[in-house]
DNA sequence: CATGAATGAGACTTCATTCAT
DNA sequence: AATGAATGAAGTCTCATTCAT
């Protein structure tokens, strides 16, 4: 089936991002042998070596965002689910770097080539939207159990969860022997929790 | 003089790095043009492209140090010190969004490929050891000003100023027109002086 | 089928090495011309200019020897074969002066870089020992025939061949009028028998 | 003074074509670094690069050929001079597997590129036809003391000649260690008179 | 005279894309 | 639908030569 035939180019194209810094130097040869199929065979699919990326990458982050929506459809406490949040994030992060970029929604610091930057464009837009809308839900769940005052600011509360997630990167970049991953998370918690108080 | 050809040639590389999200899309003619000379000067004064690039990088992130270290020469206050710290991470950050990347210290995320990493990877090492230092003082200046406890831990002094240059960042790529520049500067500054008391 | 396409790249790059003294100058374009196949085919099949051209000698040099091998097994007469064999050389010498080193087993007269020199090496090792066997044999029919002494000394018999060789060379370098191409032969194999016994 | 410019670079040059197979791969830089000149002195001196090799390889020539004369001019008898000649033709073919084509009198087999050969090729068909009388006059001497028959075939005594030259060139290239070097000489001297009888 | 920084023509090589099978 | 051989545009780099000093 063609559905299956795109994912599978999109799996190996991902795990070459994996292993890329610099995303123009992923061959189309490269992700036909890693996909086990001839190179024509892309072609097929995609447009373009860059049609294929951008798919590949808006795939990557459309199944990030349905963890999450999963995540947030399991109705746990707060404090659970925020644990849960920064943990996924942690283990999507050690796979794959690039994943920062997308969860803290800034395809500017995304090295994608302009081609790249175009296609996905509208897709991106799309979901970030979803993207702010589950982490707004996120976040009514703790002024819901009173964790937080109620209506904070947008910007505060975008910020904190940014904050959030550059703990958890920071600590992955420079590790600290003396802090242990589940600090880590304690730290990212409690200053969710001092700053929108 | 050889050093002066050199600085011209960085300059020109950093003003398409501007322009270019994906490093590897510079050319050595576009590098040439820019510097008003010929594509064969470049390799007088650098060993390949990626030399090229990769010393532009670090000269750049030397010239943003500096710039640092000048302001805390001035002695001025903390606060003060901060809100300029911000400032001039926004202007630069406005010109040029992989300055990002070197503020955040994180090579990871600098989607440059291997032998540009390579290649700027001793140089980087001591920047960032400086980088370290910098900002140490600058926390420690808040700390003799009273404004924070003595000994933060040094995870979170690190996580917090890494918040601030993402509220920057936030704001620069999400505008909120509730919300003036000024301002975001003031949470800023709040979120350090809560969250390392 | 891909050897047909390395033996249309091998005859053309041997028509350009006929044509040139110095193999360097022989061009990718030009050898991608000659062969009707674009220049990037040329490195379908081969993973550098060097390594094309190093095959062909080789190839050059082992068609040589067949032919070389092939005249042997007609077992005809020690004369008429060592006639034939300087015939040969002279037919080869006439379409491709870089024969001549070949047949003199003197890599280090031909004037290739040393990348190619690295590249034929092992091959050239297999071929120079082949030739050798094959002039022995060459040699032994004599021998046998009763037409030289018994044992020659090995250097003997080297020295007479490639004395040989160089008459032939010698004529079509300077040519003398008063020499008839046959009577060159006459002379060879005079000498031949003459410092053998 | 001019001309010891030229002949600094003349060696400059030699120096660099006794470590080159391809005569091609010697760069103006290497020259000049040589000669510890200025890359733009050597085209004071010379019109182009080919020039400065041409000129340097027909200053080796005669340098050879001089010596040659030198030889002759000593007047000692045929049997000491030949082997003197040999003697000193392996000395510079160990430097200089060149010598080999130059004193075999064949500028097809010097692989250098078109310009060259046309750029030398005046100034060696005088020192080819020098060469033909110097090795004229030492056959003669040979003949007055009796050593061979009057009045061989040019022919002759230049294969002759050449064999004895090719001798040497062959156990240079294929030592034998059941053979010494003067052994080999003796060899050389055999055949001289052994065919010219 | 001597220099060597600057140049750009020209050569090698890569790789996205096509297309005949 | 799938392939992969063939292609050639495009980019990197070298190096002979020039020319201002």
């Amino acid at each position: 089936m063609s559905t299956d035939k795109k994912t599978l180019i999109y799996e190996a194209v991902l795990s070459l991002v994996y292993e890329h810094n610099d995303l123009s130097r992923i061959k189309v040869a490269d992700i036909a042998e890693r996909a086990n199929i001839g190179k024509g065979t892309v072609y097929e699919y995609f447009q373009s070596k860059e049609q294929a990326i951008g798919e590949a990458l808006i795939y990557m982050y459309n199944k990030g965002l349905e963890s999450f929506a999963r995540l947030l459809g399991e109705n746990r406490g707060f404090q659970e689910t925020y644990y849960t949040f920064l943990r996924n994030f942690r283990v999507m992060l050690s796979k794959n770097r690039h994943v920062y970029n997308f969860m803290t929604m800034n395809p500017a610091n995304f090295s994608v080539h302009a081609t790249i930057q175009a296609i996905i464009h509208p897709s991106l837009k799309k979901l970030k939207k979803r993207h702010f809308e589950l982490v707004e839900k996120l976040v009514e769940r703790s002024i819901n159990e009173g964790i937080i005052k109620a209506n904070p600011q947008k910007f505060d509360w975008q910020a904190v969860i940014l904050s959030s997630l550059t703990c958890i990167y920071l600590h992955q970049q420079f590790p600290d022997d003396s802090l242990r991953d589940e600090e880590v998370l304690d730290k990212a918690y409690a200053a969710y929790v001092k700053l929108l108080n």
